[in-house]
RNA sequence: GCGCCCGUAGCUCAGUCUGGACAGAGCAUCGGACUACGAAUCCGUGUGUCGGGGGUUCAAAUCCCUCCGGGCGCGCCA
């Protein structure tokens, strides 16, 4: 039912025939917007056609509103009437039976009403969270997942085939770091009395590691370890820490299609296959001993060392290679989710991304930290220092569902105060509730029916005319509304403007409830409405999955 | 110092990309509504130098410049 480009093309022949009359005169249609009006007496629908074309046609903007209206050819019963308002804006008043249609396109679609074809044939790959496994996920990973995931349903939902994925940065230093921490903390258990590395992983969750570790049965390394003891040390933890990750994600409801080791990029050369291409186009370049990437070539500030002089690959040189490993998999476009504090990091990527070959195609969005506060204190959040409150402490506290809706709230690049205390005092009138509320409350109409014997009947349009109230029309509008929104949120990347949607549709909702009873005993009207709440539950299902929050039957 | 993000109602934030007609919501405040399909709800109530200043435009919270606040980043770390 694009109706917003149903209207432009309408205008558009009309504007070409009004030519063709001779009464209006210009060379090209320039582009024009038809929007949503904000104000009920400006209609459904407003048009500036005649505000952009009065230059080149050399007449007053309303005047050239009059011409277009004079021409233009909407189908029958489609347009209430059309206005001349304000500068010169065509306000067009959409007929109260066309908006009824929406329910019957609902009832047929079901739950893919909603869906459309916007991404079809489009292979999209979100990599999210991508915590290194040195420690448990923290509330800003929470964001990130909530985020990823409900962008990954987004764009499945508008057609795109999607791939969620999860990097795993398993080479390198932190490994020993980890090991280390973990054998100085077995030392500890084993009653002496070491110092720890300021540079260790301090948190509690290590100490845990290493009583779980003895109580295995396995040994601690004595007092001269070596090298590849505390490797194999760092090896464990990290695998132990992953699969609580896992666990972690599980239970928040985010499902990863592949979990990518970055060791799996040095077992396929694909590092020195990246670097190969590169070397080709004179991309690449030594000096000081070290090698560089040519990053300034496309627009970093400064070039970027891939080798150090060493002999050691740096973390970028992994992200090349796993970047080319991304395209070669056939992802048409690749979104990648960072902490804010990465920002830094995006132009160096995109610029391997275009040396590479694969302008335009990779997108790097940026999600703000969350600062954390506790009873209005804000809470250092550092792995290192080990004071941080887990996800799997959030969600304990104030629950999967809630925690996602909040997060999903704010944009992403929006900084995110999340108090604890707050969030778990309102519990009660957390938006999430609101809306989960308006869901449950009609799946329970459809209870207390059944249970006075009344059946939903089978489809019937005619009675649809019964749907007469403001609040009724209000609420078809909105449903009509909702696929266009969908499509509008994936292409911006933006899942926040369904949890925006949901509020307003469930407030619709709730004050239609309040002021009128859905069962009757005027049997056309109790059906008609029935049809049209089932409609709005049926979208509030369908928004609620994209956002990974239970739509739930009762509550 | 340079770069990126943010600055909208008492608080938390939409709206900015794709400029439009008097700038929105939730919370908080105050006052109402359950013998009726679920009161986790509804109805009413006040709220603004859209950080400041310039510019572009018929039209600027939105685009451009500049300044001021706050955050983050500027390694042959990850």
């Amino acid at each position: 039912m694009h109706l917003k480009k149903t209207i432009h093309d309408l205008i558009t022949a009309s504007a070409n025939r009004s030519k063709e009359a001779g009464e209006l005169t210009f060379e090209t249609i320039p582009a024009f917007e038809v929007e949503a009006t904000k104000h009920p007496e400006h209609g459904d629908l407003a048009a500036n056609l005649a505000l952009v074309l009065a230059k080149q046609a050399k007449m007053p903007p309303r005047k050239v509103a009059e011409v277009i209206i004079n021409h233009l050819a909407a189908p029958e019963g489609m347009l209430l009437k059309m206005e001349i308002a304000g500068p010169g804006f065509i306000n067009f008043f959409i007929a109260d039976s066309y908006w009824r249609r929406v329910i019957s396109e609902i009832h047929r679609l079901g739950p893919a009403y909603g869906n459309s074809e916007m991404g079809a044939g489009v292979k999209v790959q979100v990599e999210f969270v991508s915590a290194n496994p040195t420690g448990p996920l923290h509330i800003g990973h929470g964001r990130g997942a909530a985020l990823g995931d409900a962008l990954a349903n987004l764009l499945a939902a508008a057609g795109h085939t999607v791939e969620r994925e999860y990097y795993i940065n398993d080479v390198g230093n932190q490994i020993l770091t980890l090991g280390k921490s973990l054998y100085f903390r077995l030392r500890e258990l084993s009653g002496e009395a070491v110092e720890f590395p300021a540079d260790g992983y301090q948190g509690g969750y290590m100490k845990d590691l290493a009583r779980d570790y003895l109580a295995q049965g396995q040994a601690a390394p004595g007092p001269e370890p070596h090298a590849d003891d505390l490797l194999r040390l760092g090896r464990y933890a990290g695998d132990v820490i992953l699969d609580e990750i896992k666990q972690d994600l599980n239970d928040f409801g985010v499902r990863f299609d592949h979990w990518f080791s970055e060791t799996e990029l040095y077992r396929q050369h694909l590092v020195d296959q990246s670097f190969t291409l590169l070397q080709e186009q004179g991309y690449l370049y030594e000096q000081d001993g070290a090698l560089w990437f040519r990053a300034t070539e496309f627009g970093d500030e400064k070039d970027r060392v891939v080798r150090r002089s060493n002999g050691a690959f740096t973390y970028f040189a992994s992200d090349v290679a796993y970047h080319l490993h991304k395209f070669r998999r056939g992802f048409d476009r690749v979104v990648d989710i960072w902490g804010a504090d990465h920002h830094g990091y995006a132009p160096r990527l995109q610029a391997a991304a275009q040396a590479l070959g694969f302008t335009g195609r990779l997108q790097v969005i940026l999600v703000q930290l969350v600062s954390l506060l506790r009873q209005g204190e804000p809470v250092a959040m550092t792995t290192r220092g080990g004071t941080f409150v887990t996800l799997r402490e959030v969600m304990d506290e104030v629950g999967k569902d809630a925690a996602r809706f909040i997060f999903l709230t704010r944009r992403p690049d929006a900084q995110l105060e999340f108090d604890l205390e707050v969030a778990k005092q309102q519990s009660s009138d957390n938006p999430v509730y609101y809306v989960q509320y308006a869901h449950a409350r009609l799946a329970s109409v459809f209870r207390q029916a059944a249970a006075q014997g009344i059946e939903i009947e089978e489809l019937d349009p005619a009675r649809f005319s019964r749907l007469i109230l403001p609040e009724e029309l209000a609420i078809l509008k909105m449903l009509a509304n909702y696929p266009e929104l969908v499509e509008g949120a994936a292409r911006n990347r933006e899942p926040h403007r369904i949890t925006y949607f949901l509020t307003e549709l469930a407030a619709q909702l709730h004050s239609y409830y309040y002021k009128h009873r859905f069962i009757s005993d005027d049997v056309e009207l109790t059906q008609a409405r029935f049809w049209l709440v089932s409609s709005v539950k049926t979208v509030l299902a369908h928004g609620l999955a994209i956002l990974g929050v239970e739509a739930p039957e009762t509550m």
